[in-house]
DNA sequence: GCAAAAGTGTTGAACTTACACCCATGT
DNA sequence: ACATGGGTGTAAGTTCAACACTTTTGC
């Protein structure tokens, strides 16, 4: 079936975002391979017969940070002619949300990796910049109206941590106040006695995400929204 | 390059939606090839080497509507490897909007193409239910914060016909008042002289989008938002 | 003259924004 | 004792939602 149709080298690649407790940041890789071996790149690789396009981003994402059961969302394809010139290659999109202090260093060190901020991202081999530019608008989207926000900090975080992971994202700053008042009035964070010591003399209070109260308030019509 | 790895047939798939000043409908087409003759389905083809993933959607869209110069989003792509029963396709989902009135029957014929409202959707082959399902959310979406459902009227419309448009994409009714009040305020669209009288005896007066107007107010920090 | 759709303003409620001080702690 | 970041409430402004009647015209 379909012999008559010309078939196409089919890939992945991944936009790892992270967040340090500081800043908003991208995983990339050195490439160490032809084309355009020693350039900075996204992580990526071909997809296999025996996977999903799904489990091929998974794999590539486990590939270099050794995680999984992570955040992970398609962008959309790339399949312009020209976009790689060593050969013809549709590339699929994901990009991935990680706690980046959770991720395995030893790895990602055979694989010349690095943080980068957002505003100082290196050259970008392809057309991997035009997918970070546009993954970059996706996360702000999804972020205002979905709680994916929190796969980005560990799993008990501070308030102030939130904030300023979301300043991070939005590019401004917001008021203290409002902030915490509109997260609580959620219902959706649940309040540890335990402090974080990290950020502060005084510490600040530890907060979970409780999915199954978000779970349970979305079956009755609530809708997250920063 | 690239020699040792895999390659695919891929294909695009159409979710054409269309407004016929009455409901939003979905254009699909009886498969009259293997597999799954027969049944309805998307409209779609198997991609070629001479051409972009969206140049592709372009022309799989003209095939069957005559049209062109139409709005084209992609969508995402489809990679199970099962989605096909007769062999591995990853299938690129794109939608399109258009005035429904104005596509082309004659060749739509040809294709056994019919119109069906999307609450009445017939069976789909393959994963189509899913993509369509995916459309309609990524539609309400993007017409809430972007002017694209201009897109599914012809190019002079009255309001009550932009109301019902919006009724029937986010699936509620609207006050009014309170839209004519809304949409006039962003003031991106140019009132005309001329009434339409096809919906009443007193006749309705007839707009136009303004995209000029839309594109400067951008460039100052508007923000289109139904 | 009547049926059918187009057009038009106001008010209360809800939400958003702006803003300043005290608290707890480690050094 | 002081420097540092954490935590708290209120008032004004803005936006949103609810609501009913008059106009025009073809029949």
């Amino acid at each position: 079936m379909y012999r008559k149709n010309k078939k196409f080298h089919v890939a992945v690649d991944c936009i790892i975002f992270g967040f340090d407790r500081q800043e908003l940041k991208l995983l990339c890789i050195k490439r160490d391979f032809e084309p355009e071996k020693g350039r900075w790149s996204l992580m990526g690789g071909f997809l296999k017969e025996s996977e999903d396009i799904d489990q091929a981003a998974e794999r590539v994402l486990y590939q270099l940070t050794g995680l999984e059961h992570i955040y992970l969302e398609q962008l959309q394809a790339y399949g312009k002619r020209e976009r790689d010139p060593a050969g013809r290659v549709i590339s699929i999109a994901y990009y991935a949300l990680i706690d980046s202090v959770r991720f395995d260093k030893q790895i990602s060190r055979t694989y010349d990796a690095s943080w980068f901020s957002l505003d100082h991202l290196p050259d970008l081999v392809f057309d991997h910049r035009v997918m970070v530019d546009k993954a970059i608008r996706r996360l702000q989207r999804r972020c205002r109206t979905q709680p994916i926000g929190f796969e980005l900090l560990p799993e008990k975080f501070t308030l102030p941590q939130l904030q300023l992971l979301y300043e991070e994202i939005f590019g401004r700053a917001f008021d203290k106040r409002n902030f915490r008042k509109k997260i609580l009035a959620m219902g959706i964070l649940n309040k540890l006695e335990e402090k974080d010591k990290e950020g502060s003399r005084k510490g600040a209070y530890l907060y979970q995400f409780d999915k199954d109260k978000y779970d349970a308030m979305m079956n009755n019509g609530f809708n997250f929204e920063i």
